[in-house]
DNA sequence: AAGTCGGGGCC
DNA sequence: GGCCCAGACTT
């Protein structure tokens, strides 16, 4: 029964793919193993409708790997700022040197060599390999995992070593026999999972459309499709706050580069405070505490190693601004920002600050939500009239 | 094996 | 609000 499937799977999702797969996303054109290697990073835990404005953004700015070799890793920052996950980044840029280096510019064929390169783990190696070389090697994203815990009823948690080994040796065995097969059939399984076999409605629950292998899913066949994979449970998320000093000068704000191994790491930021642990039991105490904020205070929270700037009064209590709540994947944090003006654009001494016009915030990598608020300031009239 | 890394789409 | 995602890497 068990081997039936397995004999037939490659061929049958293949069909399927004819039939209903995605077709033009702009990925599936290229066979040009950096184009695909860009696209596999960063489709990594990333939609795809979120990858299908930037990936040609990024191809454009970056066409070739020697291009992306030779700029600047801020430049490839700023062109994934807003995507997440920058470590993504830093390695592209990382690998792209590698592979130059080691492989005189030309990315392996061998998912082994492939692996070995920052930022490409097993599975990106494989969808590597199989679209761009024809490789015989298998990808385990999310995607493949959920189908294959689905059709072989495989109940033990997902984070399991064992069941993670059992799950590669499946995917393995499931391969086309034809190399020249591998990419459509890569595609496939990633398709068939994101569109049909989903997480929270597969296609054998609604009726309507009929799953090539609701005969052979284990799952399906004793009602427990929604019950696999078994995913551990997970912590609530801890809650942070933290103090922000938006500096202005005209048309300038002051930026401090973020350090590498941090969240945002390596983008341009606005100086903030340590991370507090929110206190939830005494909402009142950080309002109270921030509504008699004087310069001088904000100053030694957010820039305790920078002199006081001489062009602020430095004991007027200054107000606080808007608060904002960004929700990551392991924490929640609540972001003080304290609105400054200053009468000249001092310089801070260290080469991670930065006054920056408002008008160049396209040439830096911001996070997400500092971007969304630097955007909705409004220019002052000087600096309408000189632009 | 568990924790660390973002952001947006979806329900 | 929680869940989910074309995962890799560190501890």
């Amino acid at each position: 029964m068990s081997e039936a499937l397995i004999k037939h799977f490659a061929k049958k999702l293949i069909a399927w793919h004819g039939l209903d797969g995605r077709r033009g996303l702009p990925w599936q054109s290229v066979r040009d193993p950096y184009a695909v290697w860009v696209s596999e990073i960063m489709l990594q835990q990333t939609q795809v409708a979120t990858v299908l404005e930037r990936y040609p953004r990024f191809m454009k700015r970056f066409p070739t790997v020697n291009k992306l070799a030779a700029a600047p890793l801020d430049d490839v920052l700023a062109e994934w700022a807003g995507l997440g996950y920058y470590t993504r980044a830093r390695n592209l840029h990382a690998c792209a040197n590698q592979v130059i280096k080691e492989f005189g510019g030309n990315f392996p064929r061998d998912p082994i060599l492939l692996e070995q390169l920052k930022g490409i783990g097993r599975s990106t190696a494989g969808a590597i390999a199989a679209f761009a070389f024809h490789e015989r090697a298998p990808i385990l994203d999310a995607n493949v995992k959920r189908i294959l815990a689905r059709l072989f009823g495989i109940e033990g948690a997902i984070q399991e070593k064992s069941v993670n080994d059992q799950l590669w040796l499946l995917a393995q065995e499931l391969l086309p026999k034809s190399p020249t097969d591998m990419p459509v059939y890569t595609q496939a399984l990633m398709d068939f999972g994101a569109t049909w076999c989903t997480s929270r409605k597969p296609v054998c629950m609604s009726g309507t459309k009929k799953c090539p292998f609701a005969k052979a899913c284990q799952a399906n066949l004793s009602d427990q499709v929604l019950l696999l994979p078994r995913k551990p449970i997970k912590a609530k998320s801890p809650e942070f706050d933290c103090d922000m000093l938006l500096l202005r000068h005209g048309n300038s704000v002051l930026l401090q580069k973020r350090p590498e191994k941090a969240i945002w790491g390596g983008l341009w930021s606005l100086p903030e405070s340590v991370w507090r642990a929110k206190e939830k039991n005494l909402a009142s105490h950080s309002e109270k505490a921030k509504v008699n904020l004087t310069a001088k205070e904000l100053f030694k929270l957010v820039l305790p190693n920078q002199k006081t700037l001489t062009t602020l009064k430095a004991s007027e209590p200054i107000k606080p601004g808007s608060e904002i709540k960004h929700v990551f994947t392991h924490r929640r944090l609540w972001m003080q920002i304290w609105h400054v003006s200053s009468s000249s654009a001092t310089p801070f001494s260290g080469a991670d600050f930065k006054w920056v016009s408002l008008h160049q915030l396209g040439k830096y990598g911001l996070p997400q939500p500092i971007k969304v608020l630097l955007q909705g300031l409004s220019l002052t009239r000087d600096d309408d009239l000189k632009n």
